[in-house]
This record gives structure tokens, sequence and C-alpha cells, in this order.
DNA sequence: CTGTCTGCAAAACTTTTGCAAGAGA
DNA sequence: TCTCTTGCAAAAGTTTTGCAGACAG
């Protein structure tokens, strides 16, 4: 039902690789989530996934969205207020964020998992790791700031 | 009006030092953030402040922490969810943070803020600071893991 | 055929806002 | 006094829930 039948397989195996009903929403929602290379709010996803699936609501879009962060194939970066919607992506190879404080942009930089790198950004955290048993499965950084050049857009793409 | 007027007096200097008035309800809120050592919702703030101020009400709580925020003397944590309420703690020291992924329970760990050390995180991230214009004026590491011992509580404290 | 998922509408909850009354400087 | 702040109540906005019908496996 997808204009991409070949991602679509794709997308169907990653489903069912972790063990969820492969609906049609769920596909759609993935793979808008795949697809697009911002940061799509759940409206975002409702409003692209409804040219697909007309009858999808938004609810179901939640509880996809849910099902996907639940079984790992996305992350959910939370808004900073609690009015702001949250923001999905995938869960590919981790990256960073960095967030532009004046316009609320969001970019990923790529990211190399290494807790040893983490360990040694601070004798503390490198206390916690090895000696108090907090067994580290990844982490988030957000690198706040802004772009000293005006180039930088209103809005995040998509 | 707060029960220890030696703390009450630095918090009024440092809400002058930043242009605030110092109402009592700002500095009772403040007051609150600086002696609880957890990280307390809007909402825990208003139960403990309201034993001290019976007439406040949430809203200026909620516009207090605000400007509390704004003015840099404290950080707002967002929740993971849109539901789950963020979570307030004073601006000192920055540190980390270590969230149990099996708890919900949430730590700090102190941080040397170093731009050196987390260009130095990557070459990626080295090119973004240095050749992209981005100006970094903080950042936040959430360190994601359990610990292995059973030892950890399960609610974090306050 | 059976258990899970969807769609709808309403509820739940945090956070914000508007405005009149009150308090700080 | 004059402006900024509070308190109240209602609004705004995102996310969740309950339930009957639909669908995947």
């Amino acid at each position: 039902m997808l204009p991409q039948p070949h991602e679509t397989s794709a997308i169907r195996i990653a489903l069912e690789s972790v063990g969820c009903r492969c609906t049609q929403q769920r596909v759609a929602v993935l793979g808008h989530l795949v697809q697009a290379d911002g940061h799509p709010t759940a409206d975002d996803v409702f409003q692209a996934v409804k040219l697909l699936i007309p009858s999808i609501s938004l609810a179901t879009v939640y509880k996809s969205l849910e099902t996907l962060v639940t079984a790992g194939l996305a992350t959910r970066l939370q808004g900073d207020t609690g009015l702001v919607p949250a923001r999905y992506e995938v869960r590919g190879h981790g990256h960073h964020h960095l967030r532009c404080l004046k316009t609320g942009r969001v970019d990923d930089v790529p990211m190399n998992f290494d807790p040893e790198l983490i360990a040694k950004l601070d004798p503390e955290i490198e206390s916690r790791l090895r000696h108090q048993g907090f067994k580290l499965t990844g982490y988030r950084l957000e690198l706040l700031g802004y772009y000293e050049q005006a180039d930088s857009r209103e809005v995040e793409p998509s």
C-alpha cells in the first residue's frame, strides 16, 4: 500500500524482528520516520501518513509511535516544555543533538557510542561506571547553543 | 518569613543580582529548590511552598519557576512524555544526569563544563563547533543504564 | 478463529493566559 | 505611586484511555 514496496518490505522485516504485528498503520508510521530526515512530531507523522491512509487517527499514530519506541525501533525526543510536542526519530546508529536555542531547530551529529570516551569525560563519571555498578547502555548528549551565522533556518526541516 | 533567615538573605541576594523583584513567593520557590536535593516537579514545589505560604497558587509557582529559569538561576529537566511533569533544579555548578532505566531514579554527577573536552568527543562535533559557527552555551549529558546492585531505590528522593 | 489493533470521542494532565486585586521599590 | 506580581479560573495543547468493530496471523 505504500509507494515504495521495496522499502516497505525492509520495514516489515524490522517490525517482525521485534515481534510486532505488521499493520499498515505501523508500516506507514515507521516508513515516514525512516524517510523523514528531520524529527517529526506525532502530528507531523499524522499529517503525512494521512495521505497514504486517510482513515488513520491521531491516537493510532501515538500508539504506533509508543509501540515503536518500546520495541527499540524509534526514539522519542522530548520537547522543552510540556506544551511543546515530542519529536520522534528512527533509532539507527545513534547521534547527538545540536539544539539551536534561537530557532528550536535540532540537528543530528553522528555519534560513536564509546563508554570509554564517556568515562574519560570526568573522574566522577568514571567512578560511577567502574565502582558503583552502573551499567551504561546508552547516553544522550544534547549540545545547546546557537549558530552565529544567520543561515540557520527558522524551522527545522519536515 | 522562611524558617532560615540566613539562607533567605542569600536567596534574596541571588534574586536581586539578576534583577528580579524579591517577592516572598519567589524566595520560597527558589529556597525550596536550593534545599531539595532531588529534582522536584512544579507540583512538588507547590505542595512544599504551600506550607510556608498557604495562599500561593500553582500558577504562581509555574511563573516563578519560569522566571528563575529565564534568569539563569534554575534549570528545567523535561519529563520523558508530555504528561510527565518537568522537574526543576537550581543551576549551580552543572552536573550530568544518570538515569536508571529500571527505577526511573535520576542521579546527579558533578560536571566540569569544558567545551574542549566535548569537542574532543567526536571529530564531527569538533567540526560543528569550530567550522560551522555553532556557539556552545551548554550541554546536557544523560547517561542511560541501570545499577546492577539492588540498592537503587524505587523512587528518587523528594 | 482469536487475540491484537484501530478509530472515535472524551478524558487526563501539565502548563499557560487574562484580568482584577495586591504587594514591592 | 507606579509597575510588576499574584491568585483565580478557564483555556490551550499534547497525550492517553475505553470500547466496539476490524484486521493480522
